[in-house]
DNA sequence: CTCCTAAAGGATAATTTTTTTCGTTTAGGA
DNA sequence: TCCTAAACGAAAAAAATTATCCTTTAGGAG
């Protein structure tokens, strides 16, 4: 499915900027809003940073992107999908994925709490194989 | 133990302003910048928020706080204590720490990636008991 | 206990990040 | 093709964080 459809489906309108931003998060899998300003000049010179802003906060609100908060770091932007973890090193930075099991987990956190959860921001941090050797 | 025992251990001088700080974040078992400040000045009038910040900052980097961070909200610090997840509804904003294994989901995360982990990061959000009445 | 010094505090300015305002432009339905 | 609510862009404003610089103090040495 393209970004104008997706956009439609959440109530937003399809304009080419929307779909820049839907294109870099793709393309970066996760960004943060300096980059994706700095990135997003390329294609669209004349773009605002209010701009940037609101529509961020319109994908987020719709459920179409999701923040995700690392501590140390600036909120980074990834286009919604299956709960998962992200791994940080703290040494190079480097940021990524991780597919791992959270239903049941969430279940019992559920479970305890008495709560209907929905959302979830996960983040391990340590050192990445490469930094373990240089440590 | 007591709080300057604690920071002389982790070599930061115990100043009165930093035992208030350590104090509130037990009180409160998390809370924001914004917070602490107008609770500080309770027992500090003329602690200045710059002053606040280089202690978080510093009090974050000795590991004896954590900084939580929570989608769409400010971040909060906590006294660092056992990995565990916490819980936040996005209808009345609770926010409360809840004990569970991380373990597992931690050493599978590191197995797979290569990762050395020793940092823990998460929020689940949702709907808390009451809220789902309401809804 | 006194002295000394590096570290910390406080005031303020500066910087960075985010939000608001408002006039102009445009997506998309009628 | 036209109309209008929504979105854009520029700028100002507000909020959050960091830096600067002088004063004060914690805590170790003597």
């Amino acid at each position: 499915m393209n970004y104008e459809t997706l956009l439609r489906e959440h109530n937003l309108k399809a304009t080419p900027q929307r779909v820049g931003i839907l294109t870099l998060m793709h393309n970066y899998g996760h960004i943060n809003v300096e980059d994706m300003f700095l990135q997003i000049k390329e294609n669209f010179p004349s773009i605002s940073l209010a701009t940037l802003y609101k529509n961020i906060h319109a994908m987020v609100k719709s459920g179409l992107v999701t923040e995700v908060k690392v501590p140390q770091h600036k909120s980074k932007y990834e286009l919604t999908k299956e709960p998962h973890a992200h791994l940080l090193c703290d040494k190079c930075d480097e940021f990524l994925d991780i597919a791992c099991d959270l239903e049941s987990l969430m279940n019992q956190a559920g479970m305890m709490s008495g709560y209907k959860l929905q959302n979830t921001n996960l983040v391990f941090s340590g050192l990445c194989k490469e930094c373990q050797k240089s440590a």
